[in-house]
DNA sequence: CAAAAAATCTATAGCGCTATAGATTATAGC
DNA sequence: GCTATAATCTATAGCGCTATAGATTTTTTG
């Protein structure tokens, strides 16, 4: 029974991720040469050293942050690319609500993501986080190209360029969402998804 | 002579806006806390110490860069909103030109807006920065409700929104282009334009 | 409850960085 | 060329931060 794959997280995985939670939190709010290892402890109610016990180095959680921040997305954009069913526009739907989601549960991952993860050391950031942002690339590739062999997207288009400009819209939604929370959820996800639809799928 | 208006810069100044691209330099290269005044007097081949006769202190040079480049973008962009003949189609390409330009000719000093203003402490920022990012947000407002006005922008959009999605999209430009500088400027122009104004335009 | 293991604390070594002060070299003005 | 001013250098004080080691407290287990 021990040996089971899902085995339940024991006492030190859980607090290990309450000082993943502390790290991603203030790392988020400051940034991540501004955060120092006392902010962390202080957030868990611990002393610096002790931080020691549950992580090897500052730069470690730093590392563990974006890794867990962009696995969760990428596990779910799979979801997406899985499902060959539905339409252009119920992906574009669907990645705008995945992304709030994230934003509502994650949004410390996210934000650390998204500001700090070249302060991983260059070699370091290859092997731990480079292979995971080509993942997410290739699933954004395939949506968009499975799209636009549909029919569903201009054969004018540059596959990349959609993608990015998918990408920067979804970028400014963080930004925003992450500055006023109490923002209209339905408002944005039917703009950002007319202009994106619109502007890729017709002329 | 020596008293009218647009006088020639001195050699100190000269020198002291040599310090500035340099600190611009590096901090969009390695980020603000991770570039050492070492760094930046290295670029400049004098001695760390010898950075002070320019600078007061390192953070009055993060200050002095994202002062610069928003001031320059704001001026220019105060061009279009004086330029009441122009269609919404032509402002929307010429602010995407700039952006272009901004990129080509201040790369260094935008990056290191986006990515660290905020690390210039409330009290300085609110003093130093908030009055032009607050101009900035204004003449986008300007424009985009001149054009719904004139029926260029549908009844139905909330300008705050679309002024968003639109910086959204500049940030990927930017974010885009500094990592690949060869990339096609014209068939990002035509597409990021072609998005944005069928998305907000029509429907 | 006693012993073992886990979790946290205390204290500190050691590093790198910012900023300053005073000495030194280069430049400009007369 | 001499003097004054500008520009740079050398040296260092002093701070805060990361990471480690060993002591200590708390929790688990038999």
């Amino acid at each position: 029974m021990s040996t089971a794959t899902a085995t339940a997280p024991t006492k030190f995985e859980q607090r290990q991720a309450e000082a993943l939670d502390a790290a991603a939190e203030i790392f988020a709010r400051k940034g991540y040469h501004a955060t120092s290892t006392t902010d962390i402890a202080e957030r868990l109610n611990i002393k610096q050293g002790s931080l020691y016990y549950y992580f090897p180095s500052k730069e470690a959680a730093l590392e563990a942050v974006c890794l867990k921040g962009i696995t969760w997305f990428n596990s779910h954009l799979q979801e997406f690319v899985d499902d060959e069913q539905a339409s252009f526009a119920q992906i574009i739907d669907g990645i705008i609500d995945l992304m709030m989601e994230m934003i509502d549960d994650y949004g410390d991952y996210l934000t650390v993501f998204h500001t700090d993860h070249r302060c991983i050391p260059d070699q370091r950031r290859a092997k731990a986080i480079a292979k995971h942002e080509a993942v997410y690339r290739a699933h954004y590739n395939t949506l968009f190209s499975r799209a636009q062999e549909r029919g569903e997207i201009g054969t004018h288009w540059d596959i990349e360029t959609a993608v990015r400009a998918f990408t920067g819209l979804m970028t400014s939604i963080t930004a925003w969402y992450l500055v006023d929370p109490n923002i209209n959820r339905a408002a944005i996800k039917q703009h950002y998804s007319a202009i994106f639809l619109q502007g890729v799928c017709k002329a």
